[in-house]
DNA sequence: ATCCTGTAATATGTCGGAGTAATTAGCAGA
DNA sequence: TCTGCTAATTACTCCGACATATTACAGGAT
């Protein structure tokens, strides 16, 4: 447990100069100070049972006002990563209480040193649903599904992977499959995912060139839904979740 | 769009007296807003564009200080419900930014009448991972985790389904097979349906006596990951998934 | 040794005000 | 009449202080 808490100084200060200046337009403090915590919280900086040093101490320590620190708690708190109680401070809850499948947590985790044993429980996750979706897919897809996916595959085509339009247009493809299984639940819980594990792609893209051309294996999945194969659609969807595992572990390893 | 609030009044009066006496020791006063509002927008009294009144307004129709108003924005902020902007006001987001999966957001859309779609839509991703799950148990079990599962069994014919002691079983079976796959998403993400769903079955209860008896299933699952046989795990599995949907569903029916 | 009780520490709830950002409307010019 | 800019209003954001309630902890009694 520690007692103090340390090197937290300075969550936003590049400069030494006003606080509004630092901060962007659209995040607002609170926002600001609950992403340093998240982080520090994911990151392990913060063991599960460790206390936060008393409300009034850290704030002063963040040199911010005890609201927004408050306003901050409150939302690693919604999350289910902390817990406080009076006299006993503010303590980090175990893991299992955590909000694993929260964009914003997923985004946390991955944000310093992603956990290896957590994305490969992730890419499990996806290797579960996701070829379940597009087997789902294949059967209720409309029209504008299938138009919504042909448009998304040629955008992936002209630009490549490699840039940020090709990546928009791989969400775009995804959702789209998320989207025909007309089910809301699958569609968040994926889409939560992808987001955090298109993360990883763009730092998989930093260690190296593409490993090879995706775009066939998208292309067999669009063909086995587009000619209502529920079968074919899940193998190539699981084709294609095992390949990005692959990529994802290989650059991770080093 | 509504512009004023409708009958929002008495969040947590059934008596006039003490506000302190009638939320209970645990329960925090935001808290109590946030369980509050998160079920109106949940129960679709606000709709996705709508704007909660001016901060001061609201705070004052309920009864409360902003500070505990702006305390519980910020936990529905933080679980995608609403955005609130200067000017603006604070607008509930579509439904596609919600995070459905958050037990406490869960449990809200259930609070009230469930909405038969999405009840649906759980069952359906229910259907998808439970069965992999016990595909993962299957392999990976140890010692220790049959033991747990047949202990909750052996407590689950004790009590029978109709008491609390028995739910009680019945999740730490389903906890243990979770357990069992040491996959950490895969059990945020049961857990956090599974308690949902664990209300249903109670709503359920209330509507008539248990259609069968369910145990002989449950020991079919239970042996096939003993037997360290996946795809037998996967099938019991899934058959449990189904024999629930069927349940509810017809339960919800009338 | 166990239980109880009092106290101090700490989080919670409240308030009002100053600051800031954004929408809206009003006005000027083409 | 339409377009563009300016200004004022409005609502959120942040702050610090105060009052309150709860609880952990310690010290004493049984």
């Amino acid at each position: 447990m520690v007692k103090e808490n340390p090197s937290l100084q300075n969550i936003e200060a590049e400069n030494g100069g006003a606080t509004k200046a630092v901060r962007g337009p659209g995040r607002r403090l609170h926002g600001a100070i609950a992403h340093k915590l998240g982080m520090a919280i994911l990151s392990g900086h913060y063991a599960p049972g460790d206390v936060l040093s008393g409300e009034v101490a850290f704030a002063e320590e963040l040199e911010v006002s005890r609201s927004a620190y408050r306003e901050a708690i409150q939302v690693l708190t919604a999350k289910g990563l902390v817990e406080s109680r009076p006299k006993a401070g503010t303590r980090v809850l175990p893991r299992n209480r955590w909000n694993l499948l929260d964009p914003e947590v997923l985004a946390w985790a991955f944000a310093g040193e992603p956990d290896i044993q957590f994305v490969r429980d992730l890419f499990e996750l996806r290797a579960i649903v996701e070829p379940a979706a597009a087997r789902l897919a294949a059967v209720r897809r409309d029209k504008d599904d299938l138009k919504i996916m042909k448009d998304a595959l040629s955008a992936m085509r002209r630009h490549t992977l490699a840039t940020e339009a090709g990546r928009a247009a791989d969400r775009d493809f995804h959702n789209a499959i998320l989207h025909a299984t007309r089910n809301d639940a699958l569609l968040v819980l994926t889409a939560s995912i992808g987001a955090a594990v298109n993360w990883t792609t763009q730092y998989k893209q930093r260690a190296r060139a593409l490993p090879r051309n995706p775009i066939p294996d998208h292309v067999r999945v669009y063909d086995a839904i587009a000619a209502g194969d529920p079968a074919a659609a899940a193998e190539a969807m699981g084709v294609l979740v095992d390949l990005a595992l692959e990529d994802t572990a290989s650059a991770m390893q080093r």
